[in-house]
Order: C-alpha cells, then sequence, then structure tokens
DNA sequence: CAGAATCATTCAACAGGTGAATCATTTTAA
DNA sequence: TTAAAATGATTCACCTGTTGAATGATTCTG
C-alpha cells in the first residue's frame, strides 16, 4: 500500500474546533473546583459586569433561552451567590446582582481564567500568542461572533 | 463610574472556544443536509482511511466508549453506508467497512469539509490563514491533541 | 377598560453520552 | 483438555444540558 502515515497538514477548520473543544474542556475542570460549571461562569461574570439584568435580557445576552435561565439562577441563588429582586419600575422584571460571596467567586474565577489562558497558551512563545489572538479576534470579528456574545438588537 | 465598554482584548482562550464552538456548528450543520451527524462524518473518515477496523478499536480512535458505537454503526448499517462482517480470525470482532454507497457519501463529504474550511477562513488572507493554520497546528501537538484523535497505546 | 405583549416559570420531551451487567468467544494457565 | 480470566459487542437504566409549548402575573396599547 501507500505509506501509512504522511504527515498531512490537517484542515485548519479541524483544528479549531478540536482545540475550541479542549480550551473550553479545561476551563469547565477549573471552574468545577469552585463548584461551578462553565454557564454558571458566564452568568456571574454578566453579573458583574451589568448588575440589576432582568432574566431575560441575561438569556439573550447568554445565547440561551429563558426557561433555561430559571434553574440557572436557581442554583446561584441557593449557594447565595446571585440575588433576585423584584424590580420596583417593572414588577415582571427581576434584578439579578451578585451577593457579597458572588462578588467573591467572581474574583476567584479572574484568577481561574488567567492560569486557563497561560496554560492554554503555553506551548506558543509570547509574540506566537499575540499574533495568534490577533488572528482570531479578526476571525471572531468577521464572523460576527461579537466582543461579548450575541450583543442583540432589543433593549434594557 | 468608569467607561462602560473600553473595546477591551478578550480572552484568546475564550476566543478559541467560541470559535471552535462556532466551527463545530457550521461542520454539523453541513453534515444534517446529508442526513449526518458529525459523529457519523468521523465514522465515515476513519472507516475510509483505515477499513476492516472493530468496534473496539474504531471507540479508540474516536476517543468514545464501545457502548456508544453500537448504535453509532446500527444507523449507518441501516442506511447501507457500512457494512458489518465477522472476523473470521476472531469471531468476537466485527470487520467494519464502508459499502460502495458510504464511500461515495465520504466523497460528498469531503467537498463538505472544502467548503467549510473556505467559508470559515473567509475573513483572513490566505497568509493569514496559513499563519493561523501554523500556530494552531503547534498549539495542539504541544496539548497532545495528536494528528487523529487520540493515538493510543493498545494494539490494532 | 379590553386585548395584546412581556417576564418568569413549569413541564414534558429529547439528544448525546456514560457505566454496569450480560453473552459469546478467545486466550491463558493448570 | 479443561477451568478461569480476558475481550468484543450489546443492552439497559440513567444523567446532563437543552428546547418548546403552555400558564399566570404584570404591564403596555389603543
Amino acid at each position: 500500500m501507500d505509506s501509512p502515515d504522511p504527515p498531512r497538514p490537517k484542515r485548519t477548520a479541524f483544528l479549531l474546533s478540536q482545540l475550541g473543544a479542549l480550551a473550553s474542556a479545561r476551563f469547565a475542570e477549573r471552574t468545577r473546583e469552585l463548584g461551578l460549571t462553565p454557564s454558571d461562569a458566564g452568568v456571574l461574570r454578566l453579573l458583574g459586569r451589568t448588575p440589576g439584568l432582568s432574566q431575560r435580557s441575561l438569556a439573550d445576552r447568554l445565547g440561551a433561552v429563558p426557561s433555561r435561565v430559571v434553574p440557572l439562577i436557581d442554583s446561584l441563588e441557593t449557594r447565595g451567590l446571585v440575588a433576585r429582586v423584584r424590580s420596583s419600575a417593572d414588577r415582571r422584571n427581576y434584578e439579578l446582582r451578585l451577593t457579597a460571596e458572588g462578588t467573591k467567586v467572581l474574583g476567584a474565577l479572574r484568577g481561574i481564567a488567567e492560569r486557563h489562558e497561560a496554560e492554554l497558551l503555553a506551548p506558543l512563545t509570547n509574540e506566537q500568542s499575540a499574533q495568534l489572538g490577533l488572528l482570531l479576534a479578526r476571525l471572531a470579528s468577521g464572523h460576527a461572533l461579537d466582543t461579548d456574545l450575541h450583543r442583540d438588537t432589543s433593549r434594557e
């Protein structure tokens, strides 16, 4: 037969999928040590930056459906990381906020993200990492995968 | 307060996760038009390159558990894309092979992969795409995400 | 004020994936 | 040669993350 394994170049798109999955899996491992899922982490990050968000707009920014957000917040509320307060302006909404404990956990999460980044980019030099960051950013903006994930058209 | 949105640089690890998820989702859309899941596509690709594989070794190379492979092959066999033949050497094993139809579908799959790659890399110049390919390959090999996914230590 | 829209919630359902137990077959040891 | 251990395929119950439709409360529209 032919040579069994000429060092073939592997599609870039596949590499991207695989490395993305690897990155996600590693990050999940790290957050699990804090008792959090990646979704939990996303919620905390978003509420840290934008306190008072409603569940609806949180769902939009997460790219999730509202019914999905309910058990997510339930669990974070049970653990005392997030508080639901009825909006006085519109009593249909909750205003979601981090508790003191939640803010603390968010801090730990930032540390985790830093170590995660460092571990993932370890095989590259700083220069290469910077290059990669630029290329990926260009790719992301080219595909309307924007700054924050699903910046959508509605208000709030 | 602070300025609400200084165009912050976004972690490279997060970009990687997001773009990887995007790439996977887009690829899944494409394969679905052929009536295939991404797992199906992986099986066909592997059987195209290595005919006669057993379900066990297929599971190893896919990074899946054997019980997962059963319904996967069931479905491909039902659709006439893959054939199970008992190994005469060891009647516990099947020898899995693509049918003529399966080979045809594999061809279509290659076309899809090409278009997928082109679409994904569209925002970049050819030079940038090549650069990205190199950086990702370096990253993958640095993380032992090797040529084919899980080249493992056992035989066959 | 009546009807439409909106937020949060529940619920049934589904896909994908996993581990334990089982059966047939092969290998190992005695 | 045979008893015991190992191996491949399969079944099964189960779990997690998700989704969409229906519901109740509240607010907006005209």
